[in-house]
DNA sequence: TCAAAAGTGTTAGAGGTACACCCATGG
DNA sequence: CCATGGGTGTACCTCTAACACTTTTGA
């Protein structure tokens, strides 16, 4: 069925979803062979001769989670000489981001082999697997600070609250204090006059569906060709 | 001599040097063996069984250049099925840093097979170390807006000037403004004065001996500890 | 008419930019 | 004593943090 594969080299990606409700989540599949079967693992496996790496994360995404990622980006490459009892395997590992609509949707699939879970109740992981994901995290913690990873993790349109809370989250992490005990931190009503400022959210002129009471909420997008000028001049998004 | 390799993963190295009268300059090695036998590249070579990453590097620098590196970040993996003509092969690729006095050392060695070459003055280079290098440049610029990288590339004492022409340097980058054209956009006082109340640097009570009319230069030197807090915590160091 | 959520306006002060000016040396 | 490079002081002004206040809904 699948091509030959390099008996050296494996891809492994840390995907993440976020959702106001659902906090922000990763990506586990359960090891059907050994070593560690049964143990939950990042998703991936070994590259084939004629692909890209980057073709390897999407092709063992689809096997093994059935998801297709929106956002790609390479996080670091493992290569200690024993991360991996049955040989020298080194892993590159990626970080990737997927909106609502697909995060809902693998989490309603078969569930035994694949499933999101919670970033603070984490499984004992497989391998180094545990090393990556807390890399991962970091680097998603630090990208929020210089460029707008919103754009991934949030639906098309989205009333401001979850772009704000998306960051509250981020600013949390795993510490001590919940989200809100940031707010603080990045004031509300100055947090958005800042980001539409910047130019990357455009105002639009729906309103969200009344959800209990209080004021409905007027949803946004971000702007892509503001987010395409800034990719290539580099960010800069002191909050 | 050397021990087992990996067939299909090398790792490379781009090593930069900086001093305010040779400007940033890139440590390259002339190939002994096919293919691309006799071009320029980047120094580097195939992994050990037994070796890490960072080890493997560390051990090519040696046996390649004669140099040792004070700074050393994994900067990317490159592992398209074609950038290797003889069979797939992944190349791990470093970015690292080293202080003047290395910088001398190995631009006075037999220099037929490594050499310093200016940034913007770079020769043709084999496989797709063109595009590493320039990944490399990228990432060394950005690295400018928040992380010290002065600390890895100076002297320990240096006069404030050698740190701001550094700056200058970094921003100019491969553009076509000389560097002096930077020096509206970062200004030489209040440069100094950001870099001293973020404690980043100490004053030291020691002049630089004279070179030519004019004031004597006060001495600094980066203070490690603030240094490695920074890292702790993630930098933030907007210019 | 009250509570909750969203959104607007305004103000004090921190901090950065720009620049005038002073210092120390060589020729 | 002038040119050159190094270093200090400060005034203006922008931008932001903080918060009072208004709007729009559900119950």
């Amino acid at each position: 069925m699948s091509g030959q594969t390099l008996r050296n080299v494996t891809v492994d990606a840390v995907v993440f979803g976020y959702s106001p409700e659902q906090n922000l989540r990763v990506l586990l599949v359960k090891r059907k062979y050994d070593p560690h079967i049964n143990q939950w693992a990042l998703p991936g496996g070994f590259v084939q001769l004629e692909e890209s790496l980057e073709e390897a994360v999407h092709r063992e995404l689809q096997e093994e989670t059935g998801i297709s990622v929106g956002y790609l980006e390479q996080l670091y490459t493992f290569g200690d000489p024993d991360r991996d009892s049955r040989r020298r395997i080194i892993s590159v590992a990626y970080l990737a981001l997927v909106k609502p609509d697909a995060f809902e949707l693998v989490a309603s699939t078969d569930a035994a082999d694949a499933r999101w879970f919670d970033i603070r109740e984490l499984p004992e992981l497989a391998f180094d697997h545990q090393n990556i994901l807390e890399l991962a995290f970091k680097r998603l913690r630090n990208k929020v600070f210089y460029e707008p990873i919103g754009f991934e993790l949030l639906d098309d349109k989205f009333p401001f609250v979850h772009l704000y809370h998306l960051y509250l989250t981020m600013l949390a992490g795993d510490g001590p204090l919940q989200a809100d005990e940031f707010e603080a931190q990045l004031e509300r009503r100055n947090f958005k006059r800042l980001m539409l400022k910047r130019g990357l959210i455009v105002e639009l002129n729906e309103r969200r569906q009344q959800k209990g009471s209080g004021r409905p909420a007027r949803l946004y997008r971000f702007d892509p060709e503001k987010y395409e000028d800034m990719k290539k001049e580099g960010f800069s998004f002191e909050l």
